[in-house]
DNA sequence: ACCAAGACTTACCAAATGGTAGAAAAATAG
DNA sequence: CTATTTTTCTACCATTTGGTAAGTCTTGGT
């Protein structure tokens, strides 16, 4: 029928979709079928079971995260700020596919199936982050602070941003999403000015 | 048979466990009551449908995080350090209630049930907490900055090291947890750094 | 033309799910 | 002790769930 891994493609986004939203046991392979004007033993006949469209989908979300940020981590510019590249590169991210930070939330939950799976995947991203950090205060050009921490409170703001925004939205005041280009630009503030060292 | 409402508090404290562990959909009723040494039907009989068991968990922990936060914001003295009390405050909360931000976690999601229900029990807090902060930068004491961003990237920082740690565990470096008052050291002093003036 | 492999479907199913109806047991009031 | 109310249980049930088995249809190679 469809030639191509065409079917497959579409299935792998409307998961994503679906996890990233309702979550992986609110998700109904029926209901996905349905949406996507398919019978569900197509879905297992591409991935043999729930776990494997999760496992499938969020190496596939990784993939792209990790390209997205190595590329920033590996170049050795000292020309360039770092910390802004990180954050516009997430950002960029995130803007462009906030379901993958919602997939991210979703499996990072302590008790999620995929827990284990996204640890193991993002485990070198981050001990790599973290040791690039830990030079950088070591040369005296970042303010030596617990680098997981700034890590962690980066990674949990953008997800925030990607994804909690919907309760502060009515919760605070009226008009609230400011351009996210001024909130990159605060992030950024936020981060630099307790980061860079006194000099 | 247990003549108080001891059942029932007994009740909500496993469906916090449950629910902020495994998540909502993840929680089975059948499950919860095995696990209490009770019928399923007496779960029900307290609290009418499952969505009311969320209910009723959701503002009880509400109501635990509020007054504590409220306490702090209504203080006035202006020899203490507010921001110190704030952080202070929830990481106590995180420290003896882990699972109550799990829950919060887990609700705030955009597709929960329960959404709505927290942005309105949470609404009035956060709305006083932006407007005390907006004071403080008007009158010099806070540098100014997107309030609702670092209260945003706060909340969800602590939140993170409430849940989120799991995956950083064994991801990061080997030994990881450091102990927690350092934790919150490190935190406030992120937090001071960017949000004092500059004199 | 034929056949093997791939893609997708229909037909089923056992288990689990949230929920209803009503009986039994326990606590409490008189 | 009896009547009543509160609490818990047994018995069911309709629906949904992820998954298996086996077929049909299509496509591409020879």
């Amino acid at each position: 029928m469809a030639p191509r891994g065409e079917t497959k493609e579409r299935i792998l986004a409307k998961a994503l979709e679906s996890f990233s939203t309702v979550g992986y046991d609110g998700t109904s392979l029926d209901d996905l079928a349905e949406s996507l004007g398919i019978r569900k033993q197509t879905i297992l006949y591409h991935f043999v079971s729930k776990r494997g469209l999760l496992n499938a989908v969020l190496d596939e979300s990784v993939k792209i995260l990790t390209e997205s940020l190595e590329e920033v981590l590996a170049s050795n510019d000292p020309h360039r700020d770092r910390i802004e590249d990180l954050v516009r590169s997430v950002f960029r991210v995130a803007l462009e596919q906030p379901l993958l930070l919602g997939l991210l939330r979703e499996v990072s939950r302590p008790g999620s199936p995929a827990a284990p799976r996204l640890k193991n995947q993002m485990g070198p991203l981050m001990e790599r982050a973290i040791s690039w950090m830990e030079g950088e205060m070591e040369a005296g050009r970042m303010r030596k602070t617990d680098a997981q921490l700034v890590l962690l409170s980066a990674y949990s703001t953008v997800v925030g941003l990607a994804t909690e925004i919907e309760i502060l939205r009515t919760a605070g005041v009226e008009r609230v999403l400011r351009p996210s280009a001024q909130r990159r630009q605060e992030l950024l503030h936020f981060l630099r000015t307790s980061l860079t060292p006194i000099e």
